[in-house]
DNA sequence: GTGTTTATCTTGAAGATTCAAGTGTTGAAG
DNA sequence: CTTCAACACTTGAATCTTCAAGATAAACAC
């Protein structure tokens, strides 16, 4: 291993602040979502996910890539929504080895009923204080972030 | 609950891109931690917090706000760590109720043989095409995000 | 065609985190 | 000097996530 260039005083700052973040947000996210509408933010994300889309359908695979998660997290996590009965999943009739994941009404329902609360919290936790220029300054430096992991080939899906 | 201002485009493109960073960031720290170490990206953090720390020592609270965590999972973390030797707890004399958690040789060698990789990690997965400028953007939107979040009065550290 | 690899998804066990409750300790109120 | 509340942890159970393995299904090699 070659010598490492460390981190100089700005870089050390900044990723301090960031791991803040990344450590807090999730926690916070979870707690008003569990308070509110008792589902965790990953939970909500999937429902949120495919309520958006067409026929509120998604592969599994595509709801995977969507909501950052593994296949493995996404199987379990829509496993317990379909005892829920907020998502039911069958077999795709393109594809048989591809499995759809589909909203119910009551899916939808849950999704509704919990935006509204959410958006506000997601408004208050991150965007407050921010000015109009540093929401496009966070969505340059976030998608370059994401894009050095997603090039880095270390795992952050599979399992 | 009043009618909520739903996110305009630009914040929803923001806000997407944050979530996949603070979604997959964490599971790639410990993907590389994991295997070139043998220590999760959180137990990183606190050997390397008790590393900078004065006579490589912490009272548990402290550490668990150093580290962006709930006392309830330091404590097991420490657990863990102190079976492997790494870190050792003792009773602190300044005050009855406290717990001092110390860096032990063997710990402080696992800091020192796992952080230069470490930090080229973190140097490829956030500073890798991030100009200067972003860099300095970064710490003041993720600093002002940890400052929501800490207001929120959501829960983020206790349990 | 047959065998091998790759893709999609599921499962169960192991490990990690949270949640709720419990143990002492200190400080404050009266 | 009691009582009561707040603080600093720890613990065990429940839940969540990952990890490794396995089940099908399609694609590919020959």
């Amino acid at each position: 291993m070659t010598t490492p260039r460390w981190l100089d005083d700005e870089e050390r700052e900044a990723w301090l602040a960031l791991v803040g973040v990344v450590l807090r947000l999730g926690p916070a996210l979870d707690s008003q979502l569990l308070r509110d509408a008792g589902l965790t933010h990953f939970d909500y994300q999937v429902v949120a996910m495919l309520s958006m889309a067409e026929d509120h359908t998604l592969r599994m695979s595509e709801l995977a890539a969507q909501t950052n998660a593994s296949l493995s997290r996404l199987s379990h996590v829509v496993k317990k929504l379909e005892t829920r009965g907020w998502v039911r999943r069958t077999p795709d009739p393109a594809s048989r080895r591809t499995t759809l994941a589909v909203l119910t009404d009551d899916g939808w329902q849950a999704v509704v009923a919990a935006a509204p609360q959410h958006v506000e919290t997601v408004r208050s936790l991150v965007f407050e204080g921010l000015s109009r220029e540093q929401v496009g300054q966070l969505t340059a430096i976030a998608t370059q972030v994401r894009r050095n992991i997603e090039e880095s080939g270390l795992r952050t899906l599979d399992g």
